[in-house]
DNA sequence: CGTTATAACGACCGATCGGTCGCCAAGTCA
DNA sequence: TGACTTGGCGACCGATCGGTCGTTATAACG
């Protein structure tokens, strides 16, 4: 092949990125190779690092991109929510869901990715612990909101509550992706509803 | 170097399945390479390989040798401790203190490997999600004991119980590991005790 | 049109991967 | 003591790793 255009070649690189991201949740960030990669897109491994100069580039690249995901499908139908509980309930929802339907084909990029690079100090690992940390203040915050709108009981820490819901996530996260347990979802949300003071009724699964 | 008595081979397969397995809690059990293992050990490769043939069998190996370590620290104490509640009691304690503790150098071997092989088929696999499931269905069961014994509010559902657990205890090894806060015990242990109807004065710190 | 910039390629680099092989030294046992 | 067994070693294998380099074809621009 030759040089596409401009307009061609972002499209190829979000595209590189984008297998990247679906290869990594799999195999692992590190375990992802160039040629693999590449014989996937049906591309050259010099073509496809070219985009990137550096395999840490890539996994840079891709980490982005799987934080984007995750917050257009977990942030973005909670956002329109009220804040404070209301919209707590709204990110379990969709946090839940998002796990379901398997949004990455290996499960949770980040979960997967966090526990690879816990102990590799680097940019990458700065990436997913920023990303985590973030998402956990946003929790705390929405908690503290609700807390502040006496929409949970006096006393409670926000931080806990935030620790909490993440905990039950990856929680149901590993329950599906290692045993293959289906019911976890439903443990979770039951769970997340407790600990937010809502209701239990039976949950309504996503179609 | 030459051969050894059958005792001290014993002695040598040992060592190199403890290095193996501190590791690989932080490298991962694919990341692991015998060559990097070999340097550590100040062996050459051929004879860590000699050992087990393949590194299949060597990850094998490690895996069982984590889950028996596992299993002392955790199970350890609570199997002392009268079935039901109490033992279940014993378990967080213990648990929250094999993760504070860190017992394998990159937290807890079997989260971490979980993650890392649910998506890969094969033995490995296997025995790792053996193991989880071995470890779920003692939990579920200490609970419908608890459950028999009026210790945990009627309707409860056991595997709800091991779930939860199991999630909080995830989730502390993550927060602990990526986001290296040290609260996550905490706030895991006063949920797990909300969880199991105890009450939740401050807890006393492992020494 | 001619010039320039560049996406993508094939060939290749040194390093390292998991694994094999033959050898040797020393423990084991008749 | 002498035959046998075996843990561990060094050398080496083909494959693959991340990455470099020079070339080519074409889009973009004067």
């Amino acid at each position: 092949m030759a040089r596409r255009s401009v307009a061609e070649a972002q499209q190829t690189r979000a595209t590189i990125v984008e297998r990247s991201v679906a290869l990594a949740s799999i195999e692992g960030l590190e375990g992802l190779t160039i040629g693999r990669l590449a014989g996937d897109l049906r591309m050259s491994k010099a073509g496809v690092l070219g985009h990137f100069g550096t395999k840490e580039e890539l996994q840079l690249a891709s980490v982005a991109e799987a934080v984007e995901v995750f917050t257009r499908e977990v942030w973005g139908p909670a956002a329109e929510v009220a804040p404070g509980r209301a919209r707590l309930l709204a990110i379990a929802d969709a946090w839940l869901s998002y796990l379901e339907r398997d949004v990455f084909p290996g499960g949770c990029f980040v979960t997967a990715t966090a526990i690879e690079f816990d102990d590799r100090p680097g940019r990458v690992r700065d990436a997913i612990a920023a990303a985590q940390g973030r998402w956990m203040a946003l929790l705390e915050a929405e908690a503290r909101r609700a807390l502040a709108q006496g929409e949970l009981p006096r006393g409670t820490d926000p931080a806990a509550v935030a620790f909490h819901l993440n905990a039950l996530a990856v929680g149901t996260n590993q329950a599906r992706r290692l045993l293959h347990d289906d019911r976890a979802p439903d443990h979770a949300w039951r769970a997340m509803r407790t600990l937010l003071g809502a209701p239990r009724a039976r949950r309504r699964h996503p179609a």
